[in-house]
DNA sequence: AGCACGCCGACT
DNA sequence: GTCGGCGTGCTC
């Protein structure tokens, strides 16, 4: 069955449609509604990888609760699953029903809208849609069953069994073995531990045997939810509380104080109090508590709350005083809220332009007129700074979601979300699907950030963009922000279909730091010369291992000056390890990866060589292997060999390096940022990270060691990505009275990003990107998406994807083929990767639908052929083609 | 995806 | 008979 009306234009990309009626693609024609129809069944999606749903049988006693977005439970196959009822079909074709099992949700854990929303996701980016909603709820909310193993034979009769199987199945001895070690065990640590591959057969015939039972059991991962005694002050008899105060001793201070405070909170305007607080605030201890409990003068109520982690002091005021520009941009989107119909603002804010504060009054608005909102922010910038901004204003109205959050912490804000509790969600990418209700708002913030693409697992949505679906379907207001916008955005900005706002300028009058550019080319004759200079003569063959340092002579000066002023200094190295290649100058031999088709990353730390892709590990060659020669050199900088640089330079600093290898463990992130706010580190030295979402009054100087690294990609979004990594990476210079410098080193001095990174120079730099845009018939005058083929034999994979591409030659769209090509990382794990590029000019195929149906068609017709070997993976709106 | 089922070949 | 490997087809 498919999930959506046949013969239905698929949805169109909706920033570029906005009036698409194509939502309303679920109903039941009345005609349909006869006398004959069956009202005992439910369509089930399952979060497996198949492109349909499932129709079940509702057995009479599951009748009241099985509702269109409740989880349920269901045989599927050998095993149990959990899915979602998305719909209530009249008649079936399915020969032999099977019943659900189970309804897990006494009410439905999915709104229409947000189920509208799921369906829309699921035919955009061609995704089932058991496997978007799986993505819309928390982590462990459609878990599937596993199969628990256990034997229950009496110790005689398993030594029998062992031995007699000991020659003729070692295998199943192995089985018995680890039962008797562990007692139970699933079958995916059966197959983990032993390293069988076909453990269900091998299970099968041992339980035919009578060797072992087994069970499939749907794992319960949520975990208790957390509760905390309230004390109802509107339940307290006032009365009575006089009396008793009047009755004690009068040597009992702390308890008469006790009583003394809730006479007060009586009287004021709160209708409970947490008994912690109340104990902390009163100063009292709870043995004073303990007869007002048990003579009930004291009434305690037992409430889930969510489990909280404290961000610290609210350092900030509340009030906000706003400048007249970001007051003006407040009113516009105040009206559109008011207005209550969907409407996308950009708004365009350089750096340190008050932004934020712009969204939290906008926020304000929205809650004071009865509406929720959600603010998207990348995780990176998920800070406590961030989060304790939000916190100072909203208090507990606002709930928050991040990634060093546990399950059972999200799954409690999820639940209370869903109840009411909240008014504003504030997340990462998956924070778009909170349940709230009567949504008014959402922020994304950093609209440009690639964090808000999945790339990695289906559903690949741009949380940016169903951002913007989610507004029309909740007549919702939508800001992005960025001091960057992407192209795609301020495309649609300057078209008329958002509306642009502009904050050109920073708060409080602070200057926008100057930025200047280091030519490392020149650099690099400086220093080679300077060293040929003060060698002698007879030692100049060393000069054949000359290596650029990778600070310039003027970084270097800079860094020495805020070093002395005990300024703050950041510099930015969008590399992790210490050398990017290791190779051989003889015969350019090069240590790459054995599963992919990268270079090989040499790691200071444990000294060896490691794979950023697949995370091979293994030791460096001291002797090339292909001619034996015994020159290996290492070839670029990480943050390692710039921080070891940095050290030998600057032997009295104070350095904090910030990348993936340092920030791993829990905290470790906040930590490192809290250490240099305070000042008790210099320099703060790291990947992309240090150039997100921080703001500290002390830095002056930000270096940028390389802005090749990214610049020189093999991607069409590579000078964008540039662009907006050095923008905001300056952007952290200069943000108080202090003013900031910017020093960016390049092999490329003259390359146009750059120089429109120095003028400040978004708008100049945005229509050159466009012209380039334009030339290749990329984004936004195109849609593209990404077909990608992989498996582990080449030739399977290369012939999967020449069919495929025939396959969408002959059907004759209107839109461009590229390839079938091998991937620009060819191999990645070990699996072999060729790509076609679809692009559909906006001229000609506006709506995208040409394209859409042509592929789709493909698509069914590839996974009908079943013979795959060879994944297919489709990707709608790539950030990137590599 | 996850698993069953069938078939083959090696080993015993 | 046991076990691993591989291709194919299905899940209401």
């Amino acid at each position: 069955m498919s999930m959506f009306g046949a013969g239905l234009v698929p949805p169109l990309p909706f920033h570029l449609a906005p009036h698409s009626s194509i939502l309303d693609i679920h109903f039941v024609s009345p005609s349909s509604s006869q006398k004959d129809d069956r009202n005992d069944l439910a369509e089930v999606a399952l979060p497996v990888a198949v492109d349909q749903t499932f129709t079940y049988l509702i057995p009479p006693e599951l009748s009241t609760s099985a509702a269109i977005g409740a989880r349920v439970t269901v045989s599927f196959g050998r095993k149990y699953a959990t899915g979602m009822i998305v719909g209530h079909p009249v008649s079936t074709t399915v020969p032999s029903l099977k019943p659900l099992h189970d309804v897990l949700d006494a009410h439905p854990v999915v709104s229409g809208e947000l189920l509208r929303l799921a369906r829309w996701i699921a035919e955009y980016y061609f995704a089932p849609l058991g496997e978007v909603l799986k993505a819309a709820l928390p982590q462990g909310m459609a878990a599937s069953s596993k199969r628990i193993v256990r034997t229950q034979l009496h110790p005689d009769a398993f030594e029998e069994a062992v031995s007699s199987l000991a020659t003729s199945a070692p295998r199943r001895v192995e089985i018995l073995r680890l039962l008797q070690n562990e007692g139970e065990v699933t079958s995916q640590e059966i197959q983990k531990k032993l390293r069988i591959k076909s453990v269900h057969g091998m299970l099968n015939e041992m339980e035919r045997q009578g060797l072992i039972e087994t069970d499939e059991v749907i794992p319960r991962p949520l975990t208790k939810p957390k509760m905390k005694e309230f004390v109802p002050l509107q339940r307290i008899d006032k009365e009575r509380l006089s009396f008793e105060m009047l009755a004690l001793p009068p040597r009992r201070k702390k308890a008469q104080h006790l009583l003394g405070v809730l006479q007060e909170l009586t009287g004021s305007d709160r209708s409970e109090i947490g008994l912690s607080e109340l104990l902390k605030f009163s100063g009292v201890s709870s043995a004073t508590m303990k007869p007002f409990r048990e003579s009930g003068l004291i009434p305690i109520v037992h409430r889930e709350v969510p489990r909280t982690t404290d961000y610290g002091i609210e350092e900030e005021t509340r009030t906000i005083t706003l400048n007249n520009v970001q007051e003006s941009i407040l009113t516009t989107i105040t009206a559109r809220i008011e207005q209550a119909t969907a409407h996308t603002f950009l708004l365009h804010g350089v750096t340190g332009s008050g932004k934020t504060q712009v969204y939290i009054e906008a926020i304000r608005q929205c809650v004071q007129r009865g509406r929720t909102a959600i603010v998207l922010v990348p995780e990176i910038s998920l800070t406590p700074q961030t989060v304790r901004r939000f916190k100072s204003h909203f208090g507990e109205s606002v709930a928050v979601v991040h990634s060093r959050m546990s399950l059972g912490e999200r799954h409690d804000v999820w639940r209370q979300t869903l109840r009411g509790a909240f008014d504003i969600v504030i997340g990462p990418r998956s924070a778009i699907f909170s349940p709230l209700k009567n949504l008014g708002l959402i922020v994304v913030d950093e609209e440009h950030e690639s964090s808000y693409k999945q790339y990695d697992s289906t559903p690949r949505y741009n949380a940016r963009d169903v951002a913007i679906m989610r507004g029309n379907l909740n007549n919702a207001v939508v800001v992005l922000g960025s001091a960057t916008p992407s192209a795609e955005s301020f495309a649609n900005a300057t078209s008329g279909k958002f509306t642009l706002l502009e904050m050109p300028f920073r708060i409080d009058s602070a200057e926008m730091p100057d930025i200047s550019i280091v030519d490392m080319t020149e650099e690099r004759k400086k220093s080679y010369q300077r060293l040929k200079e003060s060698l002698p003569e007879e030692q100049r063959g060393r000069l054949r291992d000359f290596q650029q340092p990778s600070l310039s002579e003027i970084l270097q000066q800079k860094i020495e000056d805020r070093l002395s002023r005990k300024e703050g200094i950041i510099l930015l190295q969008n590399r992790r390890g210490f050398a990017p290649f290791v190779e051989c100058p003889d015969c350019g031999y090069a240590e790459s990866c054995d599963n992919c088709n990268v270079t090989l990353t040499y790691h200071l730390a444990k000294k060896h060589l490691r794979c950023h892709y697949c995370g091979h590990i293994r030791a460096p060659h001291n002797v090339c292997p292909q001619c034996k020669g015994l020159n290996l050199k290492m070839h670029g900088a990480g943050t390692q060999k710039v921080e070891q640089d940095l050290a030998k330079y600057f032997p009295q600093a104070k350095i904090l390096r910030m990348d993936l290898d340092t920030t791993s463990r829990k905290g470790a992130h906040d930590r490192m940022l809290k250490k240099f706010g305070e000042g008790s580190a210099d320099i703060l030295l790291g990947t992309q990270m240090v150039a997100k979402g921080l703001d500290f009054a002390r830095v002056t100087l930000v270096g940028v060691i390389s802005a090749d690294t990214q610049m020189l990609l093999p991607d069409f979004r590579s000078s964008e990505q540039t662009f907006q990594l050095l923008t905001q990476v300056s952007g952290r210079a200069g943000r108080s009275t202090l003013k900031g410098e910017v020093i960016i080193q390049t092999h490329q001095p003259n390359h146009y990003t750059l120089q429109h990174v120095v003028d400040h120079d978004f708008r100049t730099f945005y229509e050159q990107e466009m012209a380039e845009r334009k030339e290749l018939d990329y984004p936004p005058f195109s849609r593209l998406v990404l077909v990608e083929f992989k498996g582990l034999k080449e030739d399977q994979v290369r012939q999967q994807a020449e069919s495929f591409a025939r396959m969408l030659k002959t059907a004759n769209g209107t839109f461009t083929i590229l390839g079938p090509a091998p991937a620009v990382i060819g191999k990645i794990k070990s699996q072999y990767r060729w790509h076609i590029i679809l692009k559909a000019l906006k001229s000609t195929d506006p709506s995208g639908g040409n394209l859409r149906s042509v592929l789709r068609k493909a698509v069914r017709a590839f996974h009908d052929r079943k013979k795959n070997a060879v994944r297919l993976i489709i990707d709608v709106d790539p950030v990137g083609l590599m």
